[in-house]
This record gives C-alpha cells, structure tokens and sequence, in this order.
DNA sequence: TCGCTAAAGCAAGGGCGTTTGCTTTAGGGT
DNA sequence: ACCCTAAAGCAAACGCCCTTGCTTTAGCGA
C-alpha cells in the first residue's frame, strides 16, 4: 500500500525542485546529500525512495519536462504546430529547460529500462496529426515531425549552438514545405 | 617541453581504449581506478594528465569521434553528403559510436569551456559545400545539413530510437530536394 | 652513449558519498 | 478519535575516490 498525499507529495516536490535549482545554479557535480540538503531532507530519504543519483535526476527530468509544451489545438495542423514548436523553442532557450533536457539524456543510457519520454511525446503529436487528417489536411508522419522540427532544436541544446528566435517555426514551415 | 611521443602515447591509447571498452562494457560508473586498471596504469597517472573524469571522457570521445565518419570527394555534393551520411549511419548503428557520442553529450555541461566539436564538424562540411559551390552546384548552409542530416540521426540515439538502414541517404535527399 | 627531466609509479592519508539498523513522525483507514 | 504502518529522520560505520609528496622510469637532446 502507497501513501501519494501529504507529506510523501512535499518531499517529492521539495526534492525535484532542489534538483532543478542546484543544476541551474551551474552545480557540475550534483550529489544526493546537496540535494538533501537544498530541499530540507534527509539524504536517506532520497536513497530509499530513488536508490540511486541517476533514478533521481531521470525522475526530476521527467515530470518536469512532462508539465512544459503541450500541444494546443488551434484549427489548423500548421497552427498547432507552430504553436508547439515556438513552446519548445521557449523552453530550449531556458536554463531550466537546457538542463532537463540533459538530464534526461544523460541518465537514458543504453543499459537501463527504457523510459518512453519520446513516445509520449510522439502520442500527443500523433493525434494532433490524426485530428488534422480528419479534417482532410495533409499530414506528415511524427517521425517527420521529430526529426524537421525537435531534432534540430534539441541539437543546438546540447551541443550548446545558439537557438534562434523564431527558428521553432522555421522549422516547421520547413516540414510543411516538404509534404 | 612536451613530450609527446613513445610511452606517452602509449598511456594515452591505452587509456582511450580502456574508456571505450570499459562503457561498451556496460560499465553505468566509470570510475578513474576502474579506467586505470583496465588500461594497465596508475591512476594518478590519469588524474595528473586528465584532472577529471569529464575530462577524460570528453578527450577519449573527442579524439575517437574524430577519426570516423570522414567526408569523402566523389565529385559531386550528393554524392559526397550521402557518403558521409552512411558513415555517420554506420558510426550511430555502432554500440562505440553510440556510446561516444552519450560521452561527449553527457560532458558538455553548459559551465565548462565550450569544445567546438560541431563546429569542427561544420568546418569540414563549409569545405564540401564550398568545393561544390565553385563547381556551380546550389548548395545548403552547413546549419541545414546540420539540421537536416545529423540532428536526426543524433536524436534516434540520444532517445534510443532505432536506426532503420537507409535513412542517412534519405535525410540526405530530403535536404537537397528543399534547395 | 650519457645525462636531464617530463611523465609514470607508489603509498598513505583525508574526505565524502553510501549503506544499514533503529527510532520517530504523520497519513489514512477503521 | 484511535491505531497501524508507510515513510522520513537519525547516527554510525564502511568503502572508495581523490589528493599529495616522493621515488622511479624512460624519452629525447647533447
């Protein structure tokens, strides 16, 4: 039997929000008692309930990443995504965001259970797109949309290039042009 | 006064080696002692050259990620791109070149100095464009192979996406069919 | 070939992350 | 309101990474 409310909800919260503010505060070697420390918790709480730095930092990443960017519906395919991609490219242009986004690819190493950050990205997109067919647009396919639009935003990131301002929609006049 | 030749190069090698192997391995904690046994060396050794452990990696991936997937000249830009773009294919099929390109993403914090790898890269492909361009073919900007080409094929594996064959040339046709 | 010194090896010590057994707190069902 | 127990706090001990002063090895120039 689990206990989700009440002060298990506080540690959890407290501890993301540690995280995110010791990784923004441009700390290279972040370590489970810091982050203890930072949230006002024991260090053996974060073991017990994470087991490990990486669990953790995934985690944080995660459902951090999973509140930003959803996707709206506008009317038009090209207006959701657009919509969209300027969030995306709101996000990526954040410190916040920079660091969630690396986190959450350091941590995917090959050896691990796969978490399907992408695949839950690529639902929300598949119907959008399947919304905008029922209407009779002509759609692309989401590994198309991942790979005109999210590719290229998500490589300036980690690969530290500059994100443009407007290049989200670029992007997608770009995936659109290609149809 | 460097030396760089003879037991030097040795060391260094055979600690590029031991870093490869040992992450191939499935080794989730490289550790400097771990690196160091396996490479037959004191790890003092590699902290007095080295410093860190970042360090370390990001010099074994640099280095190692260098010496593939080189742009060869067949005389035409297609077919110089497609060439290329197989090899990177290959390198990112690769449970090595994965594993290198994690290492030098995962290293790239925002605080340390910036290691223009890409901009390595993008030098070698102005050079491709450039030939092209003198032989009167229209040619892409460095940015949208970057985009186009290896932002996709890095995203399947920073996400762990599968690699279907084949898709380095289509990436490469989709850019030249957007000139 | 001989010496110089950069670089590798060695050993000991400190520091910190991590584990573990136990105690205390507080959420949720009865 | 009371009890039960999941979850957090506490403290001590372990282990291992990392540092540091010194010694030894072996490139490279004279």
């Amino acid at each position: 039997m689990t206990r989700p409310g009440g002060r298990s909800a506080r540690v959890r919260d407290a501890v993301h929000d540690a995280v995110v503010e010791l990784l923004a505060a441009g700390e290279t070697d972040a370590t489970v008692p810091k982050i203890a420390e930072r949230a006002g918790v024991n260090p053996t709480s974060i073991y017990r309930r994470w087991g490990t730095l990486d669990n953790l930092l995934l985690d944080a990443a995660v459902t951090r990443l999973r509140e930003t960017s959803p996707i709206p519906d506008t009317g038009s395919l090209r207006g959701d995504l657009t919509a969209w991609a300027n969030g995306v490219e709101h996000a990526m242009r954040d410190r916040h965001g920079q660091i969630l986004l690396r986190a959450l690819v350091a941590t995917m190493a090959p050896e691990r259970e796969p978490v399907e950050y992408l695949r839950a990205r690529g639902d929300d997109l598949q119907q959008t797109i399947d919304a905008a067919a029922a209407r009779g647009e002509a759609v692309p396919a989401v590994q198309d949309v991942l790979d005109f639009v999210l590719a290229p935003l998500y490589l300036r990131v980690l690969f530290r290039l500059p994100v443009e301002p407007g290049v989200g929609g670029e992007l997608v006049e770009r995936l659109l042009r290609a149809l």
